[in-house]
DNA sequence: TGGCCGCCTTGATCTCCATCAATCCGTTTG
DNA sequence: CAAACGGATTGATGGAGATCAAGGCGGCCA
């Protein structure tokens, strides 16, 4: 991996090499409010963990100790019901922040899809630091914002849309997501599985499956395989995100 | 429609005492990290706002000039399609934050469910009072990161549950909201409408209407009225929003 | 090279909830 | 007090998507 290369001599010479400011991940993530002196203070509290695709990152019910940044890779979290019954309320990427959690215990579960590295915090840590650094914490606030107008998204996806129109909303937000792995917005790549997208979008495979298929056969979009399509008429694509006839 | 109503007439008046300091609301906002100096600060910038029920606090789309904190009564937050399909976010009481938005513009819409009054703030007065109160702040991010958590809830709800889950499991939820009417648990006061709660859970006013009566003939609840049941079976209503059986 | 395995697609059928429709009930208004 | 009205309930029917079932396809390993 490129990110991990050793650093340009001038960097060196530092005490410690701070593995935060050659993060490829930094310019996405909360890290970016710190300036350098910081970011030494920032990488002395950090550890980084690589996790296989379908690791577990934390489970729901566990007691949250561990604070999280995703550098590369990208993650899912869910919650579960009783009897097996999964809804993922998000897929995350290099930049975000799992675990941001206030109770006592994780609320939701958080598993690699696909290989991944993070920058992981004690909370008590990570609680200390943020005093000390406001700038921190507002990135922090926006960055919760910023999730909470997502997740607004996502109900009114889940509550009012129809299978083909979450499909559609799916495929146009999902290129925006991942900042290490600009898709050229037409081109989509889709790093989860049939299973994972419905469970997102509180449908089944089948009809996941169906729908991009009825997409394919219309020529909104074109698969190119199992894992990467092409959007080829992106404003039908957003007619029908938004139930337009 | 009339959403300009004025503002109480004695409202200058009351400028030298800190209406804050005898705020109802206080304790269980963000307000009550703040120290009584503080709390004059606070009172400076704050505008005291009336509405009637119906009226309309934010609109989806426009410029995102204030923030709201309320003091009493209800509200309910909502998004709409362009072919009028509404998703209801949030239903808000006494000490819930409105309008926290980062970007430019409301992403979403609110309005009173009943007659209510709200603290009003310039976003950039109060902006600039957080950077001030790091404490505030604190407040805030912790508030977001619990709405978070409801978020994260809520996708379960509508991505996963049955209707009658769905039901079962707002009935638990709701009396936990409204510090000011603390609700004996098994004693729900239900402010809005079958339509809202409707729009609230993904479903139509006829399925709620049908659960309600369902549970009404179970014997796992009472309608006292239409706003207004007992339930009869806490444990039975916990099973049955959790899908147990 | 072939067989297995996981994931995906496609088809047939079913079911839960939406839709359409009629009635009820409490409140308001003339 | 009657009529009108808005919200809620109840009934009949329909449809979008779930469920059940049967291949298809590609990757992996013996």
């Amino acid at each position: 991996m490129l990110e991990l290369r050793s650093l340009p001599t001038d960097c060196a010479q530092r005490r410690q090499d701070s593995v935060c400011s050659t993060c490829g991940a930094r310019a996405f993530s909360v890290c970016s409010s710190l300036d350098p002196a910081d970011l030494a203070g920032l990488d002395s509290i950090a550890e980084r963990v690589s996790l296989k695709a379908g690791e577990s990152l934390i489970r729901e019910g566990d007691p949250a100790v561990h604070l999280f940044n995703i550098t590369s890779g990208s993650v899912r979290i869910y919650k579960l019901l009783p009897d097996g019954r999964r809804q993922i309320t998000g897929f995350l990427f290099a930049g975000d922040f799992v675990g941001l959690a206030t109770g006592q215990d994780y609320a939701f579960s958080g598993e690699a899809i696909e290989d991944a590295t993070l920058c992981r915090f004690r909370k008590t840590d990570y609680r200390a630091l943020i005093r000390e650094r406001p700038l921190l914490e507002e990135a922090l606030l926006d960055r919760a914002t910023h999730e909470l107008a997502a997740a607004q998204n996502q109900m009114l996806l889940l509550g009012r849309k129809t299978a083909q129109e979450r499909i559609a909303s799916f495929l146009l937000d999902l290129p925006t997501r991942d900042p290490l792995r600009p898709s050229t917005e037409d081109q989509v790549r889709l790093p989860m599985t049939r299973s994972e997208i419905a469970d997102y979008l509180g449908l089944t495979i089948e009809t996941v499956s169906r729908v991009l298929t009825k997409l394919k056969t219309t020529g909104v979009i074109r698969l190119l395989s199992l894992n990467e399509l092409r959007i080829e008429q992106p404003d039908r694509l957003r007619d029908i995100a938004e139930g337009e006839v």
